[in-house]
This record gives structure tokens, sequence and C-alpha cells, in this order.
DNA sequence: TAATTTTATTGAATCGGTTCAATAAAATTG
DNA sequence: CAATTTTATTGAACCGATTCAATAAAATTA
């Protein structure tokens, strides 16, 4: 079977009798073109059905129409939506998406960052990986060689990236407020890794919270774990161990499933025995066996405005606020009770 | 601030000392080469930090070393799990991993399709939309062009793909076998679009259980609806109206949620009032309000199949049976119960 | 109408790789 | 040792676009 060969620009020219540079400068949208040539030059597009080769226009314009997004863990569907959310918009503006996964790894970060380099990729969007002292020499990269990045959720810091996250620190402090309120005396956060900002933040509210109570915040109180399911398992056991808690606040809705679960294996009942909250208010999270309360991330919203970010640095526009800040917000269900 | 240009062959060729042509011979693991020369190149190499530039590589070989995906919905954590696991999979094989989502949407998939055409995947897998009938120039067009493909979950009869799959039938027959042995009298199964084969498969299940227990099965008794959580709620309601089922069966544990939610907000108690099965287990299933009967679908198995498929396809390697069953496994927890 | 300016189009050079026929050098053979 | 074969390396052509200096044609001006 002869495989046809790619109809390629010549092809266009030669059907439109002009030269291929016309025919570029038509596919461009160049102004400074005669209509009827114009014309001439689209009908044969059409009629042979030609569509340019990216890589051949990547090499020569040392753009690829494409910006990176890397994220940590699709296994949360929070980060499904949100591929979901930014891959509609990148899409409006016509250009394609490349997806990197870390797992939380650092070395597959700067892996992904190094292959997105090496595509020519218009602008990353960052998720940075939940991993402690990370090395940031692929960031400074990024920097010095001048390639557009924006950061989602969170933040390296030290570094020049704008940021579209949710204000956590409020979510947190909502949240805290709302179980000091209902009579909580003891809670307990399953936080990151305390030095990266995602959980500073939150854990700022945590405390702001307390202290608005008169009350410290002692060292016991914060637990250190991985922000997946796993992660929820064991922080619980840790906790546990240590003595029962009124109230666990976890990092995010799937650690508070751990949390749920290992509750429930080992017979404790919730919100009876203690209250569990969580943050990002899954979709599911409304129907789990005990359902959660939780602290709502606009997703779209701030995956919007990493994509808007993301064009406005490319285009060398100077960002007014760094830091782009959505509001959270609270959703009491019934995984958290007053307590006398 | 002078951008410093990228290194290219040329650079290296220069510093190691040889023609350009021998490094890319370096670089593309040629044996007939002096390993004193490989070694210089090598260190000119490291020495430069050089990489290759993938879209002057894909000009010149019309191959891309990447393999597209499309999937259909990632707020459904089925397929983001789904994309993990073959990400992995092709990262293992030194690949990239090209993302397409289709909303359901047939347009989409065209459009998709087109631009990993474009793109000059080496092969692409297909977990197919759903969409009633599907108009498929898109998909013969990969076949007159050669381009390897293969499906995922389901396919599109009348074509050549392989498939890497459930055995959907096999999953369906024990379910709503164990339905009916428990005293369910009236199942009710929210269906996809009947035509496709996902549906199909999963009726001939549903068919053969009920005909091994002597009963026929009624129109009345498959409703169709979209595969997510709004179709659930839908397709409940429609049920409803119609007078209560002692079970319903839904075509994912997305759309089982659907109905739990829906149940709930009319005063429905599952399992007292009615039960509900869902289909492929996702993690969040046990923890749900009422913790869900259903079936495990291999997710893990599946895609690495369909991983190894698609590159036994591009090296024109015949694939024995071009359907790849993996056994479901059914998983009965507290949405159904016995019934007198 | 000739000189000048403006506009439309051309086509060769370029991007950074790969490939392969040609060649040079080394090894083998008679 | 000359003739032949084998092995290692070269470098020009090519992939399919873009870009821009050069040119031709048309429009404007004196």
């Amino acid at each position: 079977m002869a495989t046809k060969e790619r109809t390629t620009i010549r092809d266009v020219a030669a059907l439109a009798g002009v030269s291929v540079g016309t025919v570029s400068m038509v596919l461009n949208g160049s102004n400074k073109l005669n209509p009827e040539t114009r014309q001439r030059v689209m009908d044969a597009v059409i009629k042979l059905d030609y569509r340019r080769n990216p890589h051949a226009r990547s090499l020569s314009t040392k753009k690829s129409m494409t910006i990176g997004l890397i994220i940590t863990d699709l296994t949360n569907p929070f980060f499904g939506i949100m591929v979901g959310c930014v891959q509609q918009e990148i899409d409006a503006k016509g250009y394609e998406l490349l997806l990197g996964m870390t797992k939380n790894d650092i070395e597959r970060e700067k892996k992904v960052i190094a292959k997105f380099i090496d595509s020519a990729v218009d602008g990353i969007i960052i998720v940075p990986a939940h991993y402690r002292n990370p090395n940031l020499s692929h960031i400074y990269a990024l920097e010095q060689r001048n390639i557009p990045y924006v950061y989602l959720t969170t933040y390296y810091p030290g570094t020049r990236g704008c940021c579209a996250m949710t204000d956590l620190a409020q979510g947190s402090y909502e949240l805290t407020n709302y179980l000091l309120n209902t009579g909580h005396k003891n809670i307990v956060m399953i936080s990151g890794y305390v030095e990266l900002v995602l959980s500073a933040e939150r854990l700022r509210g945590f405390k702001r919270a307390h202290e608005e109570h008169g009350l410290e915040v002692r060292a016991d109180q914060i637990v250190e774990a991985e922000p997946d399911y796993n992660g929820g398992r064991e922080a619980f056991d840790q906790i546990i161990r240590r003595g029962k808690p009124d109230a666990i606040m976890t990092v995010n809705d799937i650690v508070s499933m751990g949390v749920l679960t290992r509750a429930r294996e080992m017979g404790l009942r919730v919100p009876e025995d203690l209250s569990v909250a969580g943050y990002d208010d899954l979709l599911y999270s409304s129907m789990l066996e005990t359902s959660l309360t939780t602290v709502r991330q606009p997703i779209k919203e701030m995956s919007a405005a990493a994509v808007d970010m993301i064009f406005k640095v490319a285009e060398g526009e100077t960002i007014e606020n760094k830091l782009m800040m959505f509001t959270p917000q609270l959703f009491i269900r019934s995984s958290t009770k007053k307590r006398l």
C-alpha cells in the first residue's frame, strides 16, 4: 500500500500557483496580501486538506503553541478536574496542552521540566511537588532562560513565579474557628510537610483561630503526612497512639478518607467519637458514609486564572500582584458535630 | 540579557572534533563506531549538556517518540488513575504521553486524532467516546494511513483496532446473578446507549443471568443515561416516575453516586427501600454513606496491556487475539441486601 | 511621461536534526 | 607488496515550515 505522502506547503503553493512564502503568509494571517491571492491559497488548502506540520513550525519559530501543565497525582480527582479545566481554557486559546506528572517526586519534576524545555513549550503551569527541601535548580533554569511559568495551588518561595491559589490560611482559619466554637478542645491537624507554603499557610489559619480563642497550639497537634489515602491512614494511627483527639483536620479530602476508613476499622465512630474535616470538597465528599465537613477550593476559577496568567507572562506583561488568592468556602456536614 | 542560544549537534561535533553525522550516529546508538570516538562525543555531549531537539528529530524521522492517549472524562477518577498507569508504562519505554480529552463528544475525538496525526504520534490509545451512532471516518483515516492504534475499555465495532478491556458481560452477569439470588425481583439497569459495545456487553450478562433464572428482561428494565453524576440523577428520576424497582445497577460508580444522592434527596433509603450497585470500584466507593456494591475493573493491568499492544502493533507484530479480556471482580457491600 | 514611492510576491537561507552515498583508512588476502 | 575487502567517518541533501532581503508591478507624484 503506497502510503500517500503528507501534503506540504509546496503542494499548496503549486496548486495555488504562488510561492511557498506566500502560502506561509496567508496561513499566518499576514494583512499585506491581495485578497484574491489569499482566496486562491485558501481554496488550495481546503482542496488538499492541508495542515501545517507542527514540528517544522516549531523548529523554525522556536515556539510550539503548547503549554505544559505539571501536576502531582491524578488519582486525586481534584487534579483530574483541574486538568480538565486547564485543558478547556488552553484549548480556547488555540494552544495545546502537554501534561506531566510528578507523583510528588522532585526528580520527576525536574525531568518533566527538562522535557518541556526541549519541546519548546511556550509556558509552564506548575503544581509544585509535595517534597521536603526541594532543590530548585530547575525553576531557576526556567528563570534564567526566560521561560514563562506560573504556579497553581501553591508555590516555591524564593522564586519569581506568580501563583493562582486558594487563601489556604483563611480556609483553615474558618474551619478551625468553627471547630473551636462547637466545643472541640483538642484538634489535631494532619498537615503536609510544615516547611512548605501549602502547609505553612494552613497552619497560620489554624494558629490564628486558636489564638483568638486564647489557646496555644502544641507541637503534638501537628502531624505531617503524605497527602494521599495511605498518608491519612498512617497519620491516624500515629495520632491514636498518642491519645484520641476530639477533632482531626486534614490537608485534603483524600487524606480524610484515609482517616475515616482507618477510624472505622478501629471501631471509632465519626462524628460521635471524634470529628473529621477535609479540604477541597470533592464531589464524593458529600456522599461518604459520614459526609465530610470540608473547605471548597474553586478549582475552575483557579485554573482559569493560571492559564490567564501564563499567557500574560508569556506576552511580557508585568503581573501586578504575584499571588492571586481565591476565597475558599466552608461546608459543614456530618463528619463533625457540636461537643459539650 | 543575551539569551544563550540552544546548543546544537554542530556544537557537539565541533567540540568533539567529528562530523555531525558521527554525533548523530553516536546518539542513535549505532554499533559501527570506534569506541574512542564514541567516548569523545559523549564527553562533549555531557560537557555541553546537550539534548536533541525533538522537533528537528520528528521532522526528519517522521516519528515523535510519543504515544497519544484519548480519554473521555477526567472528572471520573477511574480515568485519572488510568492516565497515571498509562503514563508510567509509556515512560518506562522511553516514550512521551500526549493526552487528549473528548468529554464524550465525537467531534472532539476527531479533532484530537487530527492533532495527533499532525504531531506524528507513533501510536494512539483510544477510550471511545460515549456517543450515539458515531461517524467513524477518523478511525478509518487511521487505518488508511497505517497509524497504529488500540482501544482501551471498549471499542468501535467495524474497525480493525485491538482492544484491552474488562469482560463486561461477565461482570454484569455475576452482579445480576447475585441480585437475583438475593431475592430481587425487579432490577433496573442504568445503561449507556444500548447500541454501544460497552452497554451491549453489560446487557448481555444482565439478560443471561435473567434467563438462567427463567426470567425475561422487559424493555422498561433498561434506562439509557450519560455515564456521569448528573446522568445518574436524571435516570433515577425517570425510573422512579415509572415506579420503584427493588434494585438499580449502573454503568459506573459515578452514576451510582448520582443515584444515591438523588435517592436520599427523595427520602428513599438504600438498601432498605432499594438496592444500588455500581461498576469500577473507585477507591471512594467503599466509603460512601452506603458503601457501594460494585464490580472492579483491573485498571492497571488493562492499561499496561493497552500500552503493550500499541507498541506491538507499531512494530508490525500481528496480534493473535484482537480482544484482550480481563476478569472483573464482584464486591458486595452495603448498598445491596437480601430481600424476601 | 519619467521618477519615485508603495504594495505584493518571490525564493533562498534557516531551524536542528537524520541518513546515506562517497571516501578515506585499516585490515585481510593471495 | 599490491589488490581487495572491511570498517569508520564525512558532509551534503533532506524533512516542512518561516522569514526577510530582493524584486517586480502598480500607484502616486512632479
